[in-house]
DNA sequence: CAAGTGTCCATTGTTGACAATCTGCAATTT
DNA sequence: AAATTGCAGATTGTCAACAATGGACACTTG
């Protein structure tokens, strides 16, 4: 493993590493991923590499098939695709709704901070950067919710999102609503705020 | 592991029993749950216990803390409660609406079925069995999409429900309720059945 | 006495060896 | 030729031993 110790355990690594890997589309729907491969790539036995597997079936970004082994995950049908992004929608605004006037100084410090790197990835068309900030920018916000089981719920949620997120034709948009929905939270129009947000899930 | 091997693997199994037993609240929220204790009780080793584990997590039941093991999840927050509710009427309508005019004769045998056994639960106030049928009546129903990734998206949602199941002032409506999403569906009434379902869901 | 430090023990994390299972292909049978 | 069986290799499943971690408690230290 190399420089990047913010996960404190080994299978959280190697989890963060193959989660980049699957939404920048390196590895593709269907992928099978062989455990000993993996092992000996990043150097460790086969059970923080299982581990893994386990935290990123969770997500839905692996599928796993006993006796053999996991593979990335489909994308959603077109069908349910829309069910996803209400489920979404539901989730994110009902948390911002819920956590608004307890938001701190220090809540929206990080959120600009992340905001800014949105608009540098979004500056320099990088999009598997522009994918990582936005998640980022979400899950600051549902994990600003005391229940933290929000999380999990969200989780599998948000990646079936992001793992079709190929198509963007003007990638500053991004930028833009985002930076719309904190403007709205900086100057406590609630209201504004979530209808900004539901604009950004789609 | 005694007669019941209608699940494939060995953590399957394991992970069966242990989901009784949270749902039973015969395992208690915050309640820890010891590798090497259940290694002892179910013959095996630490490995397939640490699988079921994976699987429980999944689902929500149990929450994993690094080097601190799992326990038992706590109930979703008052606040979050109405939450889970939305979410899990929006998925169990969108599919029933989705598959409504592909249903067939063995889908609804199979459903009668497991009516019959939520009826034989209520009239003998057997809580438990109860709820073991009502998550089989909606897991058979969400699983009859075509999008199977539905169900990895729903069952988290489901358990969180299931979790705090206690609270039933009269146990024959639960089989009332799911009496008449069937009978609307033999009679070919789309939006009285997605009507009865939402009902069912609270 | 309060705060910090060290040690021990219970528990989880990791490893490598071995067993069980699946897949593809070749040999056999009809 | 088509279907079936048997085998071999690849892969996951299971196990037991060992390492690392965290919590509790006694001990020191100011």
């Amino acid at each position: 493993m190399t420089a990047f110790e913010i996960y404190r355990t080994l299978p959280e690594q190697i989890a963060a590493r193959l989660q980049r890997e699957v939404l920048s589309s390196k590895l593709k729907p269907g992928d099978p991923l062989r455990e000993m491969d993996l092992s000996e790539r990043f150097g460790v036995s086969r059970g923080p590499i299982r581990e893994a597997f386990r935290q990123l079936t969770q997500q839905g970004l692996l599928v796993l098939e006993p006796n053999k082994g996991v593979r990335v995950a489909q994308n959603p049908s077109v069908e349910v695709r829309p069910l996803v992004v209400q489920l979404r929608r539901k989730i994110e605004t009902f948390v911002l709704d819920s956590i608004f006037d307890r938001i701190t100084d220090d809540d929206l410090a990080v959120w600009d901070d992340i905001l800014a790197d949105i608009k540098a990835a979004c500056e320099s068309s990088d999009v598997d950067a522009l994918t990582e900030h936005d998640l980022r920018f979400h899950r600051a916000i549902i994990q600003s919710h005391d229940d933290k089981d929000l999380f999990t719920l969200w989780q599998p949620i948000m990646m079936r999102m992001l793992m079709h997120y190929n198509r963007l034709d003007d990638i500053m948009e991004s930028y833009r609503k985002h930076k719309q929905i904190l403007d709205a939270i900086h100057s406590g129009q609630k209201e504004e705020a979530i209808r900004a947000l539901e604009a950004n899930i789609q």
